[in-house]
RNA sequence: GGGCCGUUAGCUCAAUGGUAGAGCAGUAGACUCUUAAUCUAUUGGUUGUAAGUUCGAAUCUUACACGGCCCA
């Protein structure tokens, strides 16, 4: 605690100026005031008034009042400019003793960047052009006590950054666009389905059989029914329970959990989209998921260039289209002198790529394995990739055809999966089946196999509609379609190990 | 989990093992068209934490913490 004046840093002598300042404005005025009603947002001034010479702004006397933070601040003797931010942007305050009054025109020197005004006054342009707010009255809505970053290198660690993601968004205007576009993404996704006569539904966070997906789960416990629960790692089985109630086409758009390690792509908790359609198949929605993302990347290609990198994708379609055993024999090195229909070949396949397989695995698990370890970094294009194991689809629908196989698909982009979504498998007993291979090899030892669930099993017995279902992570997404390549540079606050 | 890199003033960054500096911000002053304003003066440090080596450590060594990049 810095509570002697020998043992102050800078910041707390930084701030103790601060707190003198705003103690004076006290005795003298309002201080914190909230009744100040701005009439104009920055961008809108400047996209509005573009055409407007200065000449024609004088003679119109256009009045406005602006309120934001103070990011800048030029004092030259009896008069002043200001650089003034509020939520759309910036625009400039001119700031003249003649017209304010000599007590004003003092508070105003005596404010810190930072602060947060309300000014009143009538546009006009400086003799270089920029559009500026002459001042009437200056108010001082909220004292800042501490320090903003530099005003030109700004915030750069990115520690620093996420941690305080207050400051990197007053002071990066790129990361108030990624949000920006963010939101615009979810709200498209939501109207999109919405559209198709989809219902917005919530299910349990808490749940006591964590399912629909294949990670471990958050353990939390439950204090008045003294028991333990699992933070969802998807909203699979409920949804799907919808269905079977009767709403035919649901969807959910909410965050999940999985406790995995952190890194640029994973976050602990992110946020999935699935989406449940009844009487359609996997095909169905491979054609809709390839006509939803080309409608969302427009949306943010159009409108929030500021969002985008350099390596921001356009995902327009349409998708190439491979099934499993082809993307490996087209893709994994060596695969041409393996028959990728045979287990055991497979596994040499596997072993070959250096796949720490276990003998225990079946052909489903070894391609898959070879897939994930030599292939899926290689689809940079959008592909969808068809016809997965059955064995590792457990809650998808087997293929007429070849029981083996399942109507299953899942989308690539960049090397990285965006999508996954199959045909639903909606015989009970099969499913039941099912579970009990999940059960077993969780007993003996894999911790991200499923949990065997009879309520959802019971559900089944009722009868769920022929259905295809799926799941985008949104935050994956973004991060293609703006072009970032850390999760953490779309999530407003990504997880971090504690400061101290 | 492994490898590499980083952590110095509020922010952005310097500093052969030998007195820790600069710019911005701040403070005081000048200045009625600036916009990284300018000019003058000036305040500001537990160099991430803890040990060690050394006459002497921001600098070398070790451990730890947090972060970044790459890999699994």
């Amino acid at each position: 605690m810095a509570d002697t004046a020998d043992s102050a840093n800078t910041v707390d002598k930084l701030m103790a100026q601060r707190r003198e300042k705003l103690e004076s404005l006290r005795q003298t005025g309002r201080v914190f005031g909230n009744d100040f009603r701005p009439t104009a947002l920055a961008e809108s001034l400047q996209y509005d008034y573009a055409d407007w010479n200065g000449e024609t702004l004088e003679a119109r006397a256009v009045p406005v009042a602006v309120a934001g933070r103070i990011l800048a601040r030029r004092v030259m003797g009896r008069l002043s400019f200001a650089t003034l931010q509020d939520r759309s942007g910036k625009i400039q305050l001119m700031l003249k003793r003649d017209v304010l009054g000599e007590d004003a025109y003092q508070m105003f020197k005596s404010l810190d960047i930072g602060d947060i005004l309300g000014v009143q006054g009538e546009l006009t342009r400086t003799n270089k052009g920029e559009l500026s707010v002459r001042a009437n009255s200056v108010e001082l809505l909220t004292k800042s006590l501490r320090p903003l970053p530099e005003k030109w290198h700004g915030l750069t660690d990115r520690e620093a950054r996420y941690r305080r993601r207050y400051l990197d968004l007053i002071m990066n205007p790129g990361v108030r666009a990624v949000f920006a576009a963010r939101s615009a993404l979810i709200q498209r996704l939501r109207s999109y389905f919405l559209e198709r006569d989809f219902l917005e539904v919530e299910t349990p966070m808490l749940q006591a059989i964590p399912g629909g997906a294949a990670a471990r789960p958050f353990v939390t416990h439950y204090n008045a029914l003294d028991h333990d629960f699992y933070l969802r790692i998807a909203p699979e089985l409920y949804l799907k329970r919808l269905v079977v109630g009767g709403l035919d086409r649901v969807f959910e758009l909410n965050r999940n959990f999985r406790n995995e390690g952190l890194s640029r792509r994973h976050n602990p908790e992110f946020t999935m989209l699935e989406f449940y359609q009844a009487y359609a198949d996997y095909a169905d929605l491979m054609d809709l998921i390839q006509n939803l993302l080309a409608e969302a990347s427009r949306i943010i290609h159009d409108n929030y260039p500021a969002a985008l990198t350099d390596e921001a994708l356009d995902l327009d379609g349409p998708f190439q289209r491979l099934t499993l055993t082809e993307a490996v024999a087209e893709h994994a090195p060596g695969a041409g002198d393996y028959d990728l229909g045979d287990p055991s070949s497979v596994a040499q396949l596997a072993g070959s790529l250096g796949v720490n397989g276990e003998s225990h695995w079946d052909w489903g698990q070894w391609l898959t394995s070879v897939f994930e370890a030599s292939v899926e970094s290689k689809l940079d294009k959008p592909t969808f990739i068809t016809d997965y194991p059955a064995s590792v689809s457990p809650l998808a629908r087997r293929r007429d055809d070849i029981p083996e196989i399942a109507e299953r698909f899942e989308l690539f982009v960049a090397g990285r999966e965006i999508a996954n979504g199959f045909s639903e498998l909606n015989d009970a007993e099969d499913q039941a089946e099912r579970f009990r291979t999940q059960a077993e090899a969780k007993a003996g030892g894999d911790d991200e196999a499923m949990y065997y669930d009879a309520d959802y099993v019971e559900a089944l017995e009722y009868g769920l509609p022929p259905t295809a279902g799926a799941g985008i992570g949104i935050d994956r997404l973004l991060m293609l379609l703006t072009g970032h390549n850390a999760i953490r540079d779309v999530l407003l606050f990504p997880q971090l190990k504690p400061e101290s």
